[in-house]
DNA sequence: CCCCTCCCTTGACCTGGGTCAAGGCGCCGG
DNA sequence: CCGGCGCCTTGACCCAGGTCAAGGGAGGGG
């Protein structure tokens, strides 16, 4: 990790690009910034351990970075993956302590780091702020049920189908945005497993994998397979 | 479900006991407490279903429910159990949508009702609920976090372990809160692999379990088989 | 007092998926 | 051109824990 000064004008444009932060006047922005500290990371260095003392949390500006914990073998179970615009590690701002994951970059990321007491202050003078940050854990809660209810309730494959569903967003064919060993701790398996269950998938003609290309042949069986029964 | 009108008083009082609420003031209670319904449910009603409209949320009063999902083959995964004082079903009301999650009671339970935009007109005026709110999502996520670690990292044994150390809070005997049938699915399992595990645990010394009642008989050795190697 | 029900326990069995080991293949440096 | 290294795939094996079926025992109603 190394420390990085970016220009003010550079971090008040970032910040007025986070959703976090929209509607906020420009000396507002300004305040933010002047307190915030710009970082870069190369992909793969950490942003912070888990159970490691939080004083402030990350915003996003470039790149993507994991959330994830360890188990006592080293197996990893990756929470959320987070892009631009937003915020990461902010749970401890809010109840103290320490951070409850292990966050890592997945690219080269180009983060703002906000001091605790940085928001706090300015949330009091605008609660606007703090409407925007209960709607952004109230997603990553919902992520989190989503993420329970599948490693406790399903199998690999509907996981695997639902996951790939998401990511086309209705197209019939993506690109894997990680590598196939970080899907596999996303869905909370192994990539020997994954290997295994997109060759069956695809043996039954549901979909064509092609190195980092997926194309969903049989986008209403996966729909079936994934258990998502709603639409 | 059925309706029950508490009266005005009755509501103030709950409200304050609630650490939600705390720091507001008298006539703030009240306002709240004219927008909200009161609601009782006796033992294993349901309070909500996952994916129904919410157009409000729920506070406790009185007793204890769980929030849940369930599998396509009616397994069941307990994500929380809550108690007095604590909000329930909160999280539409900052994201919109439905509830994330089922909740029953597990007991009598009497709550109240709050609809979203009672709740929201009166935070715009007292920001400090919404920090209140973001602790509380917050410990939630927290505790999700937790819950996906043991899920995907843990054996069966570990949770049980953790829970029953929590559950106990440093003494050495505890009684059970919930039916062991629950606290299966709290754990990710079911009854029967709860009971062997019981069994296993008695059979090499760890414990001794009674009916609802466990006495710790090496929480040393408990400490260690869950993984929980901070302290 | 008996039976029925609910909840828990135990045993026998089976399977999803994790572990271990062995390649295959693309890419990079020498 | 070749060896080494990541990354992925495949196969053989094994085990935690889920399924199915059969009691056991405590409490409650008839």
């Amino acid at each position: 990790m190394r420390s990085q000064a970016f220009r003010d004008e550079e971090k008040v444009k970032a910040l007025a690009g986070s959703p976090l932060f929209q509607g906020l006047g420009p000396e507002d922005l300004a305040a933010v910034g002047r307190s915030t500290a710009g970082r870069s990371f190369r992909t793969g260095e950490l942003l912070f351990l888990a159970g490691q003392e939080a004083r402030g949390f990350f915003l996003i500006l470039e790149g993507r970075v994991k959330l994830s914990r360890f188990g006592s073998d080293g197996r990893e179970q990756v929470l959320h993956i987070l892009g631009a615009g937003e915020p990461c590690g902010e749970v401890p701002v809010f109840e103290g302590g320490v951070y409850p994951a292990t966050c890592t970059s997945l690219t080269p990321v180009r983060a703002l780091y906000l001091p605790r007491e940085a928001f706090l202050g300015l949330a009091r003078q605008r609660p606007q702020l703090l409407l925007g940050m209960l709607a952004i854990l109230s997603r990553r809660l919902r992520a989190l049920v989503e993420l329970v209810d599948d490693l406790a309730l399903k199998e690999v494959a509907p996981r695997l189908a639902r996951c790939l569903l998401e990511e086309a967003g209705g197209r019939d064919i993506l690109e894997l945005s990680i590598s196939k060993a970080n899907l596999a701790a996303r869905l909370g398996t192994i990539p020997e497993t994954l290997s295994r269950v997109l060759a069956r998938l695809q043996r039954e003609g549901l979909l064509e994998v092609e190195g980092r290309t997926v194309r969903l042949l049989d986008p209403a069986a996966l729909r079936r397979l994934s258990g998502n029964d709603s639409p």
